[in-house]
DNA sequence: AAAAAAC
């Protein structure tokens, strides 16, 4: 069962909304011409039915390039969507009075007419530019032209007990990737229809489904938000009396309308929307192929640390920096989500940020009982307080963590990819990575969970396999702690910090994380893999032996016979130290580094040596790794991302400013509402 | 083998 829906939603980036639309007419007519004077175009994908309700819109056949004062030009307020009556008075009024809107976003102004019209939309939009809107105010109206009698706020004991609308009634189902991000569209759903009588439910795991099920039974449903399992485990359960005809298992005979948004559409979706969108859908594209879809007014930073063990405490000046600039007069609080690629990591340095002792006291010994997660005791990093959040923390964890991340003034929220995609938290200045996101796609949601609604903010790299035009501003980045040195003052007491931050972490803590990073990087240079990590237990976590790792585990990786592993307690003897562990080159143009020439990475001096480097070496063509697809891998794909060499992007490319620092260009150029958008059909 | 996502 719900096959279909189960293969959307693995791949889709952020959601997607369905909208049953059995009543609509199956006569088409399909009229594409210039739309907008600065290169928009777009299909119209007109019912005749629809053209008889409204006649503004089949007045616009014909019509060439309009102003926007012209009752045909693009429609760029939401008051003019009611004016047309494209959208009901009271739902326009709920946007404009109870929402505080006014003007459309680009996204928005090129999906909602559209999809009002029936046509099936792949979308495409930088992060926090509305698209959430851009399909719920849509599939809403679209529900409410079926039924008009959902158009007004029920009153009194029939509105409660919910007698317009059924379990078996679904209209719209939406999916989303992430628990916290159905939440959140669900919450927006219901601030939109607070004065319709459409019902909107939610259908999530880690959750009892037994009282999930009563309220839509109770109150009825006709948006139903969730994500895949919780969905498809409803939808298939026959006693649990929800049902959405035409929609649940999305058979093939039915017609229905299918509307997908994301900030990214990697080559593989393209080709999976095509088979599961109607044919002739609509390709919104408000972001040019020759950009970065990252904004262009957040600063890109890279920060290569010299080891594993240099990344906290980089991390944790990089924070007392941005906490100390924050207490400027008129500076904006600092608000960071620290993004790592595993639970484990997650865990462990969200351990050792609350045991961070305060400056004062940096050899104060550890106080009984006070590690817990959101505990007032002071700490280097306050008034910054820490969150966590990733998936293996109960239910009841994680949307605490958000809630109080998002409510927060100041906060550090420790994350894994859960709030990578969608999520709005308001005010977030800084995102900062940790080792190499898996993806480009990866690293673009994540970085935009700043940014947002026109905001500001910054986005921070720290990776031990990354080179190039390297942000020098953290001193505990490049510090070689394998070895005696002076340093200065402020780092050393960071270091002193961190160090005693992982002397009050559990141990079980550090285990999980050591074992976390073989399985992560098992399968490529595996002594130069071991050889960090056992620096990192040595020199951060304060470790005389490495972790213990089970034999199982050890052949599992095809690592039982590296020198300084710790197997069933017995450490493999031999050396390590004629291992290369420099940061990662590659000559592999696939990914865009070198592009050929050899002197764009061979200069980098003080690091020595020469060869390939440590991580991501033979199977993967350098780090980003090409899984599985030669068209995904890594940075500096076709698009840009961290190409080196190039002239198009990344960092490193001189045409494009690339990863510069508060430059004015960065990472992506972002346009407004200029034209620059494209739609197409498909 | 690392995110996520149902009990």
């Amino acid at each position: 069962m719900l096959g279909a829906l189960r293969r959307c939603s693995t791949v889709l980036p952020r959601s997607v909304a369905q909208l049953s639309s059995a009543t609509r007419s199956s006569a088409v007519a399909k009229i594409s011409r210039p739309y907008n004077p600065a290169l928009i175009t777009r299909s119209l994908h007109q019912t005749s039915r629809w053209r008889q309700q409204n006649a503004a819109v089949a007045q616009e056949e014909g019509l060439g390039f309009q102003s926007e004062q012209n009752d045909n030009g693009p429609i760029t307020t939401f008051a003019e969507l009611g004016k047309r009556q494209l959208v009901s008075r009271g739902v326009v009024q709920t946007l404009i009075k109870d929402m505080g809107l006014e003007n459309m976003t680009e996204v928005q102004t090129a999906t909602i007419n559209q999809a009002l019209n029936g046509n099936d939309i792949l979308a495409q939009a930088k992060t926090g530019t509305g698209k959430t809107l851009g399909f719920l105010i849509p599939v809403l109206q679209n529900i409410l032209k079926q039924d008009s009698s959902l158009g007004e706020r029920s009153r009194g004991y029939a509105a409660r007990r919910g007698n317009r609308t059924t379990a078996d009634d679904i209209r719209a189902i939406i999916v989303s990737p992430t628990r916290e991000l159905a939440e959140q569209i669900a919450m927006e759903a219901k601030r939109l229809v607070a004065n319709t009588s459409v019902i909107v439910q939610t259908a999530v795991g880690g959750t009892q489904k037994s009282a999930g099920l009563r309220a839509i039974q109770r109150q009825g449903c006709h948006i139903l938000v969730g994500t895949p399992g919780r969905l498809k485990d409803i939808f298939s359960d026959k006693y649990s009396g929800v049902q959405a005809p035409g929609l649940d298992a999305l058979p093939e005979e039915k017609s229905r309308q299918t509307l997908m948004f994301s900030a990214t559409v990697p080559q593989e979706v393209q080709r999976l929307v095509r088979q599961t969108l109607k044919p002739g859908f609509d390709f919104v594209k408000t972001v040019r192929d020759d950009e970065e879809p990252t904004h262009a007014r957040v600063p890109q930073h890279l920060v290569t640390v010299n080891g594993l063990e240099n990344t906290v405490p980089a991390i944790v000046e990089l924070c007392k920096n941005a906490i100390a600039d924050a207490s400027q007069p008129d500076a904006r609080p600092f608000k960071a989500i620290v993004y790592f690629n595993s639970t484990a990591e997650v865990t462990l340095a969200s351990a050792a940020l609350t045991e961070l002792p305060v400056d004062e006291d940096s050899i104060a010994p550890p106080q009984q009982n006070t590690r817990s997660r959101y505990r007032e005791v002071p700490t280097a990093l306050s008034p910054a307080r820490v969150y966590e959040i990733h998936s293996r923390l109960s239910q009841a964890q994680r949307t605490r963590a958000s809630d109080n991340f998002r409510k927060c003034t100041s906060g550090i929220l420790v994350s894994s990819d859960v709030t990578a995609r969608g999520m709005d938290f308001p005010n977030v200045t800084h995102v900062i990575q940790v080792g190499m996101p898996r993806d480009r796609e990866t690293y673009i949601h994540r970085i935009g969970r700043t940014a947002r609604a026109g905001k500001e903010g910054q986005g921070w790299l720290i990776s031990p396999m990354i080179e190039a035009q390297d942000d020098t501003s953290l001193a505990t980045a490049s510090i070689d702690m394998t070895r005696e040195a002076d340093v200065p003052k402020s780092a050393a007491t960071i270091l002193a910090q961190v160090a005693e931050a992982y002397k009050r972490v559990p141990m079980q803590l550090k285990g999980d994380a050591y074992r976390g990073y073989i399985g992560t990087y098992g399968f490529i240079r595996k002594k130069a893999l071991v050889k960090a990590i056992n620096n990192l237990s040595r020199y951060a976590w304060g470790m005389s032996t490495p972790p213990e790792i089970s034999s199982a585990l050890a052949r599992r990786v095809g690592l039982t016979s590296i020198p300084g592993l710790n197997i069933d307690g017995r450490i493999i003897e031999g050396n390590l130290d004629d291992i290369d562990d420099r940061p990662i080159r590659s000559q592999d143009t696939r990914f865009g580094y070198g592009s050929g020439r050899k002197s764009s990475w061979s200069n980098d001096g003080g690091r020595g040596g020469s060869g390939r480097g440590s991580f991501g070496g033979d199977r993967r063509g350098g780090f980003g790794g090409d899984r599985g697809g030669d068209r995904r891998g890594g940075y500096g794909g076709d698009r840009g991302g961290f190409s080196r060499g190039g002239d198009r992007g990344g960092f490193g490319g001189e045409r494009r400013g690339g990863f510069s620092r508060g430059g004015d260009r960065g990472f992506g150029g972002d346009r407004k509402f200029d034209g620059e958008s494209r739609s197409g059909r498909w």
